[in-house]
DNA sequence: AAAAATAATTGAGTTCGTTCATTTTTGAAG
DNA sequence: CTTCAAAAATGAACGAACTCAATTATTTTT
């Protein structure tokens, strides 16, 4: 029998994870010291490191959490999208972007978005990168699903313009969390207007 | 008379800017130490942060001087652009790309890009991010000025469609860098593939 | 059930970026 | 030239992320 070990590990994870993300959210990644986070689960600093590779590993474990739950969400924008171009990008993309404040912070996001690309050979930056492309991915299908339908020209690549529209979104994302005081509203209304031009191409004539 | 002093700051700013840009470059941003970059300069850990607030505002003025260079030769694309939408856009966009190496390693944007999102307030960073609208300008612009040349639509807002493009140009180049194998001409290629559909938006009927 | 083997925890120690009280250098005034 | 004030340089000290040799807890073996 060999089940204690395998609890008291999940436990403790899941302990640190929790007590970090409260921390986190309450006082700011850059104000939370390990000591903090390991006294706050009930462990020692040594053995916070048994359980994540560095502090920022930690972050991006609990960032990939929230990443996951919005990809699963606009799986079901996919599957049945709204007869319309622009109002099924808007649903897509909409749902995206308001999500992305209810368990982080954008103090949490800048720092986890700056080590993604500073160290992403990390276990949780690769799998950031691979969720980022996984978004990209749900972007194109949704073109290619209306396509499909007969809801868009088919004359366009979906897979390039699919790419196109995701790195802006990710882009504008980025200004987003940069910008401490800008309203959520704001990156909603410039990306609208960014968007026309593009939902345009795709307007049947 | 106050020269001397103004001299010697002067050039212990440059003496510090240059060892800085050679041991990073030589053995990378996160293994010089600021003590290296002192006693390459000639000065002490002290009088290091007298010129610089952290170590990371020193790379960041590092690589501004590189966009800005960078800005400067893609002026010239502009007030005298290709007659062909594809080809000034690609003009303009590989000047971008074929600079980036020249002076900065793939780490040192990696590290660059990071700090520009994790801490934007500071002065460098500020910068920085000036820089990026003034990027984005420029290839608003060109767009304005193929379609004031009669070149392209005019029916398609320029600078909507510029931050698109640029926003596009900005995430692959964060591709880039952080894939170490990744050769430039993959880049090239990504984004010649990625601006087919809107140089066709721009296209003449 | 005791002993041996394996796995995990622990916290003092190391490293490096950053700070600050002190000393040194420079420029101006008498 | 001497004196004084302001500016700048200095390096020892501090804080926080991370490491590792020693210890403790769990599982397996006899």
């Amino acid at each position: 029998m060999s089940g204690l070990r395998e609890k008291q590990k999940a436990d403790r994870q899941r302990r640190i994870l929790t007590a970090a993300s409260r921390l986190f959210r309450e006082a700011g990644y850059g104000a939370v010291r390990i000591e903090d986070i390991a006294a706050a689960a009930e462990v020692s600093v040594g053995t916070f490191y048994n359980y994540f590779e560095t502090k920022g590993e930690l972050l991006l474990a609990i960032v990939t959490m929230e990443v996951e739950e919005v990809l699963s969400l606009g799986e079901s924008v996919v599957r049945d999208p709204p007869c319309s171009v622009e109002v099924a990008l808007r649903q897509l993309i909409g749902g995206y972007f308001d999500h992305s404040l209810v368990y982080l912070s954008k103090e949490m996001w800048r720092t986890a978005l700056a080590i993604a690309i500073e160290a992403p050979d990390t276990p949780f930056s690769c799998r950031y990168t691979q969720l980022d492309s996984l978004m990209t991915d749900q972007v194109c299908n949704l073109i290619a699903e209306l396509q499909a339908r007969g809801l868009a020209r088919q004359d366009v690549c979906a897979r390039a313009l699919g790419e196109v529209i995701f790195n802006n979104l990710n882009m504008m994302f980025i200004e987003f969390v940069k910008s401490e005081p800008m309203p959520m509203a704001h990156l909603h209304d410039k990306v609208a207007v960014q968007m026309a031009p593009l939902a345009g191409l795709l307007a049947k004539v």
